[in-house]
DNA sequence: GCTTAGCACTTGAAGGGTATGAGTGCTAAA
DNA sequence: TTTAGCACTCATACCCTTCAAGTGCTAAGC
């Protein structure tokens, strides 16, 4: 446990280091702490503070630089000032007040927003879908030629799609019954129950009306998987660009790569039940983000599930502005969601 | 006119640079050329090239760099070459070669395909669809809450969907005598003509059964401008990290914002209708794409429209390679999407 | 009349040496 | 416990030199 005076001196430290970037010597922190001692003092302390590792040098004469074990120090015990973000969070609510069609479209846009206000990379997972979406609506229109597509709607106002060729000599009326048949006994139930009903009780039922149900099931069932799937969103991915340094720039590519392969990243988000994760650095088991650090909010929807809204920065990130900022989203998402399911029950 | 002479020692020094990067010499070419001259011949010749613009000196004692009015006059005039791109082919044929539920996979995979190919940024742009998509199928899918879903379906497989109020007081049967009718009405009509009629004859119609029809057709209009927009898609956005040179690197962010945003490239786009169109570097009209070259390739697809598909690079790029690939995507694209519209008639 | 060897000249890149300044740890006095 | 003073370290910037690759030009050769 550090004495004040070195908690103070680390998020010095830390405050200089994120401004400027650069390892932050004895003097220089001297003339800006809220006291008056001398460089040699804070030399001293300094050392106290390495001894701890919360703090690096680069070579044996630099300044010091705060190691992963300081940021974590920093976050989980001396973070305490709520920073003014009066103007960011007037920004948020005039940013995400418009109106939305789909859920989707509000969880893209404040990917956009996030990544906007903090210049890093923000990315949103939208709230769990399979237990809590509910099937709306289900529609088949005909393309011709036996090609049929199949439209499957959810409550949360997503729509998913897959063509399949029907077997010559289904009738119209037929495929007609059948969509009526799905509609009557599946619409309002979770995506879950449909998806296990498809495989049990529903087969049967269509059989009275199609002779060879099983490729009309399969498409179904694809369709329903491709729905219940994560969805994430990427917000100012071109920001890594300016936050990853250049001795870093060759791990971008790959990186770049698994933010946009599905549901990748969102292993390596953290989780929090009780809000905001904080991961630094080499706190994080993928070796690509090794050299970021990512701040999680978990948002709850109650019992329509719960989401994700992350920033990804450098380990040198303003911890506490982006901390509230992610806070702010994550409970402005949560009051939005739960307002919009409310209003389309 | 260059005589045959300096044609070679032209494509010998664009392949040379292309390859290296750095400028090229007298002596290393000599070495490299075809035929046996001393270097000081390939001097004299290097001077004749330069007095005509068609190559550089980057300072007083370098090697040449081929400048834009040589890269012009190599891919007007000299690149001759048929390379072997058999393997290339094949890699195409065998990527493409799988069963595509929509005409948006192909083209988006198609992008991917060819940046791979190449490691550069490709674009694809689907055939233009406003006079040759048809209208497949118009459905409505209740949301509850007096909300509705509108979803859309064209002859190629795409589906839009938008949300919309209606009016208390309108029944369900009211709703599907609508439906009924947009479908009886409009069905198999080019989405040209579909916006047409829903301006014209379809209110009135509509008006029969609905007594504000208003917020309705607003819905479908969306819809309908939404579906006939350009799309266009992008492979290997990363890549640009990789031929973008350190001077360059802060034009990135703009250049991927332009990129990424709807219908801005595509202006940029060559233009040529017996194929294949080169632009190289300051060629272009826009300032963020002046240290690049484009490779576009126009396929078309008959009665349904024209497509691109494009290769973004380096202005130093493998102009015969590319140009071959490019050509090679146009045919194979606008086979197999003519074999699609065939099937789904 | 081309071609080519020879040569003086230019230039960027690489390497080495030195000065500079920001920083450190340690010691001893306050 | 704090602090002034001091010897020491190291990255950076700068200058200077060397080196290699390249050029243009001239004069000789086929």
């Amino acid at each position: 446990m550090l004495t004040e005076r070195q908690g103070l001196i680390l998020s010095g430290i830390i405050k200089d280091y994120t401004q400027l970037g650069t390892p932050v010597g004895s003097k220089a922190l001297a003339n800006q702490l809220p006291f008056h001692v001398s460089s040699a003092t804070i030399r001293n302390e300094m050392a106290v503070l390495e001894a701890n590792g919360l703090i690096e040098k680069t070579h044996l004469s630099s300044g010091r630089v705060p190691s992963i074990n300081g940021y974590r120090y920093y976050v989980d015990h001396l973070n305490l000032s709520k920073v003014n973000t009066m103007d960011d969070l007037a920004v948020i609510h005039k940013a995400l007040d418009m109106n939305y069609h789909k859920i989707d479209e509000l969880v893209q846009h404040s990917a956009n927003i996030l990544s906007d206000l903090t210049n890093y990379t923000a990315l949103t997972l939208q709230p769990e879908q399979a237990t809590s979406r509910r099937l709306k609506g289900f529609r088949l229109v005909a393309l011709g030629d036996q090609n049929v597509m199949a439209i499957l709607v959810t409550d949360n106002g997503d729509t998913e799609t897959a063509q399949f060729k029907i077997p010559t000599g289904v009738t119209g009326d037929q495929l007609e019954s059948v969509v009526n048949l799905i509609n009557d006994q599946l619409v309002g139930q979770p995506l879950s129950v449909v998806l296990k009903e498809l495989k049990s009780k529903i087969p049967k039922e269509i059989s009275k009306y199609l002779r060879s149900p099983d490729s009309f099931i399969d498409t179904l069932d694809q369709v329903l998987t491709r729905a219940t799937r994560d969805r994430l969103y990427i917000g100012g991915e071109m920001n890594l660009l300016s936050f990853t340094d250049q001795s870093n720039i060759s791990y971008l590519k790959p990186l770049y790569s698994m933010l946009n392969q599905s549901g990748e990243i969102s292993k390596y988000l953290g989780h929090s039940d009780h809000g905001i994760s904080v991961q630094i650095g080499s706190e994080m088991s993928n070796k690509l983000l090794r050299n970021y650090s990512v701040i999680t909010g978990t948002y709850d929807v109650g019992q329509y599930g719960k989401g994700m809204i992350a920033v990804l920065g450098p380990t040198r990130m303003p911890y506490s502005k982006v901390i509230t900022l992610v806070s702010a989203f994550r409970e402005e998402i949560a009051k939005r969601l739960l307002g919009y399911y409310k209003e389309n029950k």
